[in-house]
DNA sequence: CTATCGTACTTGCACGAGCAAGTTACACGA
DNA sequence: TCGTGTAACTTGCTCGTGCAAGTACGATAG
């Protein structure tokens, strides 16, 4: 190529050989130091004294071979990465999950992980295999974990962070066990709008159990806290004819007040109301969960409860690059928010 | 230690010393061979004479100390670790791309690979740190990425396989270049319906150009060979006003078919026309994409285009996994399935 | 003129796996 | 009895880092 012969900006290979990334060696050789300085002068290591102007050379010369750390040696010597595996269950995850994600990707890159996440479906091989293809310094579980894999996980070392285990290290406040607050939240607005008898809209996919049971839990707490009668629980499969059989069976029981497990199946009655004429929220209100781009554009807008996933996953973060299994009381005082300005209610015209 | 001396059934660590993953060393020990011999036998590596009775002492040794080989010893000597990174944009992925995640997830494992996704948002630190920190085989780029950051990984010698490119390794059936033809066989459909004025509702986010723009092409496309009027684009932000808004212009430009860049452009569309008594389909067909949940439980039920996740998978691992960038023409006539028939029309009353 | 000390480095081993090249031990043929 | 061949291994180097322990050198003290 006839490019002009003054420049080399990008670090050209030498002809032949595949494109190798620089070492630290390359950068002692470079340097003129030998390895073990440059490693001291980019790791800072403390009661090294090395003059200002060494280390200057040393990073002058890191910079101009655009050196960066090889992970794999990285990890092979210190027995672990800066890698934070996130799990993700086999089900549909809502834009609320991902909304997560993203928040705590960017939280743990401010810690110094890398956020990961794996999409593992019923079909998938073994976790094990994958986690041993990564040896992550955490993983996170969002749903529940079989005992091998915990089990194995321990075994190696690796620290194992599940958001619905409400013993766990994220405490009550973790994500699932949020979902006793969620579900809580939902029955005390619909007492508060005067509904007195209570319906619950159950997803009918096994696989979300482990979210839907404490926001379930949730409205029936409030039920017993406020004298009312038990909830009606309906299993409602997201297919039209199933929301009109499930409202059918809310309205023979005289409910006005509806949680829904997420705003999806909170959608789907709206839709079945629509159809057979029960006006809502004038006979019935109905309250979903997420929040999704949908609830405000449905008619009439959907009630819902939102999760501040800015804020959960603060407080999630700085378990996970916490490390340290501190007692939990004192943790929690020092934590960013308590779980409790962690959801927000978002009143629109359902209820 | 007074354990019962005849059995040790699991590894049990000195106390005292955190647990250490077995290595081959121990495995070597413990068959009473050498290191090599060890990862002769666990590799199959051909050309070496190693009978059946030493090859079988090798894997039960490997299975009393639950050996897994270390994937960062394996990847610092190899040079690439066995992840393929999936980088997915910060704009909001629908479920359609989740599925494809999963179905991938499958699919590559089987071809012994790991699949991982990362999630970063505007706030995240540059790409450069994340791949560094992971040295995946492979790079997926799900939206555009950074000149700087694809040169860095070509130069670094990681595979960067982008889906939307056209040019690229997917070829034209890559997933978003796939978006003329789901363009198409919406205005297509409609087409067939006896509608002749078709209007694009168009989103509003920046972000997801890359999806939009070729859909909307495909759109063009049909109404350019049909002999029909260019499409009334309109960018539809997800408010109920804005919709009400973009409805009237529709109307005022006697639209009689509506191809939406997502189910939920379609049913705030849907939603409007609710609103304002515009009968659908009568008055006016609208198209989705995605097949999402909600669109089998909107009123009227939402005719949609979805993508087959599970032929499309197929077809991209085989690429990712397949490694050598050969002649694209032949490579394609020996994938599974074409982009043809990754695309499904699923005809509902909106149309 | 040596002993001691602190600075500014370097040498060298370890981490765990892959694999080329070398080494035994034994069988078979001349 | 001595090659020669081959099956069945082992030795030893390599990948890139981190870090403990060593060393060279100049300054200061005795």
């Amino acid at each position: 190529m006839s490019s002009p012969p003054e420049s080399t900006p990008a670090p050209v290979p030498a002809p032949g050989t595949r494109p190798r990334r620089a070492t630290s060696a390359d950068v002692a050789r470079e340097a003129g130091l030998s390895r073990a300085t440059v490693g001291y002068v980019l790791n800072d290591v403390p009661h090294q004294k090395i003059p200002e102007v060494t280390r200057q050379r040393v990073r002058d010369a890191a910079a101009r071979l655009g050196y960066t750390p090889s992970a794999a040696a990285r990890s092979l010597r210190s027995g672990r990465s800066d890698i934070v595996l996130c799990l993700m269950p086999d089900w549909p995850v809502g834009p609320s999950v991902l909304a997560l994600l993203d928040a705590l990707s960017v939280r743990l890159e401010g810690h110094g992980y890398t956020f990961v996440t794996h999409h593992r479906s019923a079909a998938s091989r073994s976790l094990a295999e994958t986690w041993k293809a990564i040896t992550p310094a955490v993983v996170l579980v969002l749903d529940d974990l079989p005992a091998a894999d915990t089990a194995a996980l321990a075994a190696a070392g690796v620290r194992v962070v599940n958001a619905n285990d409400p013993t766990g290290e994220l405490g009550a406040g973790g994500l699932g066990a949020g979902g006793v607050r969620i579900g809580r939240r939902q029955a005390e607005h619909l007492w508060e709008r005067g509904r007195t008898r209570l319906g619950y809209a159950y997803p009918d996919d096994p696989r979300v159990g482990t979210f839907a049971r404490p926001r379930l839990q949730g409205v029936r707490d409030v039920c017993r806290e406020r004298g009312l009668a038990e909830p009606v629980v309906v299993e409602v499969p997201t297919e039209p004819e199933a929301a009109d059989r499930a409202l059918a069976r809310w309205r023979a029981a005289g409910v006005d007040g509806l949680c829904a497990y997420n705003d999806e199946l909170a959608v789907a009655v709206l839709g079945s109301a629509a159809r057979t004429g029960l006006a809502v929220p004038a006979e019935l209100g109905v309250v979903g969960v997420d929040d999704t781009v949908l609830s405000r554009l449905v008619q009439p807008a959907l009630t819902t409860v939102a999760v501040r996933f800015d804020r959960a996953a603060a407080r999630v973060a700085a378990v996970l690059a916490g490390g340290a299994i501190g007692p939990l009381e004192a943790d929690r005082r020092s934590l960013p928010s308590g779980p409790e300005d962690e959801l927000r209610l978002l009143v629109r015209r359902s209820s």
